[in-house]
DNA sequence: GCGAATCTGTACTTTTCTGTCAAGATTACG
DNA sequence: CGTAATCTTGACAGAAAAGTACAGATTCGC
């Protein structure tokens, strides 16, 4: 159960361009250089998160990236589905409202309800968190560690 | 986020295993068959099982997998953790117990924050959860949903 | 002892993911 | 109008993960 490399450096280069608080933008180049990542690399981010409607992009000279809504209206849950997609889906048990006599003895069931169960206790943290949240953190999340969390190619987090 | 394939299909194997009931046994052809995935591959499987203390395997004729220890003493969270990693280690804040002065402004502490919440809301589940949970399930998990975790290339489940 | 059935361990191939590249389109400014 | 700065898009190459294959070691039963 890992987190996907998008997932990290996307939600980065999101922040990044929130915290130049509302109405603020910065350009490709920017937030290359301030995610340490190529300018290739945050472009094909910042394309996925254009896509999924949070970030509004404005070409030409005076260009860059721009907060689609405000910070506390975007939900670090949907963020991080455009970028990485689901654990599971829920649309769960649509059709299987009924008893759930076939299903209860096999081994699948037993696995997706544990999958289910955690998609359950992740969407509780993330649907309630936004970026806001993320910017004035310290509040109800601790304090960090210094273990890295992704592929050993990517660079060292300071 | 998403769950490795060794996750899913590790744990799987040693559900069949642990179907067996106290003291029952497996092969790795028997392994193989039930889960519908090739000897070699089920072989790989339940040798990191047995390497993480989770399986007892006897060699020669009348050989096999068995369980370790009782079901209800096997928590899903180390298993997991054998399978697939954990999403974010444990010891923080081991040495940052005093105030947290230079790190709470960085964007990369908002991102571990929130990795950490994750990772205690899934530990929350994992904890509580043994192979006999899973195998009397439909307690606290729900029904099932029909939609595939893994791979593309995995056999399609049930 | 010999052979069959079983697990053990390492190396290899395929697939998937991730990051890179190059050419194009758009806008602002002089 | 032309140049420079910016975003857009699809294709490509390298790296990591996943699954496969093979040769070996162990045990049981005859």
């Amino acid at each position: 159960m890992k987190f996907s490399a998008p997932e990290e450096y996307g939600l980065r280069c999101l922040l990044q361009i929130a915290r130049q608080g509302p109405g603020g933008s910065l350009t490709i180049p920017q937030v290359s250089q301030a995610e340490g990542i190529s300018q290739h690399h945050a472009a094909k981010l910042l394309r996925i998160l254009r896509t999924g409607g949070f970030l509004k992009s404005a070409r030409g000279q005076a260009g860059g990236y721009t907060l689609a809504r405000p910070a506390r209206e975007i939900v670090v849950a949907d963020v991080l589905d455009v970028l990485g997609g689901r654990l599971f889906n829920p649309d769960f048990c649509a059709r299987h409202a009924g008893p759930d006599a076939a299903c209860a003895q096999t081994t699948d069931c037993s696995i997706r309800s544990l999958w289910l169960a955690l998609q359950t206790a992740v969407d509780g943290v993330l649907n309630r968190t936004t970026l806001q949240d993320l910017l004035q953190n310290g509040r109800e999340m601790q304090s960090p560690s210094q273990q890295l969390v992704q592929p050993a190619h990517l660079r060292p987090v300071s």
